[in-house]
DNA sequence: GCAAAAGTGTTAAGCATACACCCATGG
DNA sequence: CCATGGGTGTATGCTTAACACTTTTGC
């Protein structure tokens, strides 16, 4: 299968599918859009589109991206490939092959509805049901996917606005994973890894309205965490 | 761009590669084709091929795997998807999204060729020369991938015969990381992590031709490795 | 003063590392 | 008996985990 014969191929469509993952009140949000056409027309699904002619995936995502969202500038914003979906009769209608990403936003804006009339909403995790096509599953690897790599990356601070406290990235961390930590540990844990985070300077902000005013801290220009930060103990007995 | 206008897309090609590693002799190789056709004749390649109308991208990289290698069953082989890639101008003729995975195969079967004419090989890791199309970069991410799955996942024993020996296991690591690592420390690690590896009973076999016999382990029920296996201090600071 | 949130200190247990050393086999 | 590879033991240092305690703010 090497060679081009131009009847050795289907066309396929190909779209992308994104899940635009962010903190609101302490709770992991999903993005969603209600489905104006059949099929599943006013379920909810993953916003995405069509990859077009000139574009790859990724250039497609990022649109998309934009155009859901409401956003001018996405161009700093977490977007990575999640995996590519492709069973037979994903879409009932036609051959569709879709690229799923997973972007990540610091506090959501609340404007959206981009585009294309479709109603768009910010949706806690708890609270999504059923979705149209297999967007059930692209959802669930994106939050696997995205609490495997908090435990290795410093991808957290992608959930966080350009200065943020060590408090709201724990809390990062609590909402993905579903689980408390504890504070002196996880500070001292971030701490100690070079180049996670770096301090500002005069920076100081009141949190919660009460206590004491927490330090501010920037993104620092590590990717990888290294030892890596574990989620408190899932019993070694996996499988 | 949720409706499905007609005309709203345009047809892409989509295709498998296939980064198909093993252990020859300690050492990491991957399987090539040589392209009899154009473009990159001559040239070495990643093998893979068209999706068919009715196989999602799973099933024709099992159909590829097995065409390839000439085995008659790879359904217990590691099979993975690694990412797609997409870019306009990957193929110079055409549109073509292709979806890479990676396939890990024990101790490497020497003959193939398979369903068409193309020379398979195993070639060396070190020795891999420049590749058609974006090749060099896939083999490069599916490196990475399973560099990094080795930390965390109990993979290592998709590399191995079904039963095998702690030093063939410790071989795998050190020949995908590129580094030596203790014997006695990696051992313990090993035989600590509930359900990575079973001991076969009344098994032993000897490896190098001398020294003592090597107890026989099978690959245990487990899919994780908590807490990970990490590599040898790649300094705290990764840019 | 009290509640709330940030931040510091301390200690014990567990894990990793780096070795030294013994065992079994082929030549 | 020596080289080779398998296997065991052990001391040292670091990381983690758990929790007590202090600081600074709003009410």
């Amino acid at each position: 299968m090497h060679g081009y014969d131009k009847h050795a191929y289907e066309p396929f469509a190909v779209t992308v599918d994104l899940a635009v993952l962010t903190l609101r009140a302490g709770t992991l949000h999903v993005l969603l859009v209600e489905r104006g056409q059949e099929p599943y027309a006013g379920h909810w699904a993953l916003p995405g589109g069509f990859v077009q002619p000139d574009e790859s995936a990724e250039t497609a995502a990022r649109r998309e991206l934009a155009e859901e969202t409401g956003l001018y500038d996405v161009s700093g914003l977490h977007l990575e490939q999640l995996r590519t979906y492709s069973e037979p009769g994903r879409d009932p209608r036609m051959r569709v092959v879709s690229v799923a990403f997973t972007a990540l936003l610091p506090g959501a804006p609340e404007a959206h509805g981009g585009s294309d009339a479709a109603q768009a909403r910010w949706v806690a995790f708890d609270a999504v049901g059923p979705l149209a096509f297999d967007h059930d599953r692209i959802l669930a690897d994106a939050r696997d996917r995205v609490g495997a790599k908090l435990e290795y990356s410093c991808l957290a601070t992608a959930f966080c606005p350009p200065e943020f406290t060590l408090g709201e990235l724990q809390q990062v961390y609590e909402a993905v994973w579903g689980t408390a930590l504890d504070r002196p540990n996880f500070r001292r844990k971030v701490l100690a890894t070079p180049g996670f985070v770096e301090p500002v300077p005069g920076g100081a902000r009141l949190t919660g309205g009460r206590g004491k005013p927490a330090a501010l801290y920037r993104a620092g220009p590590a990717t990888a965490l290294h030892p890596p930060l574990l989620r408190p103990t899932r019993e070694g007995r996996p499988a």
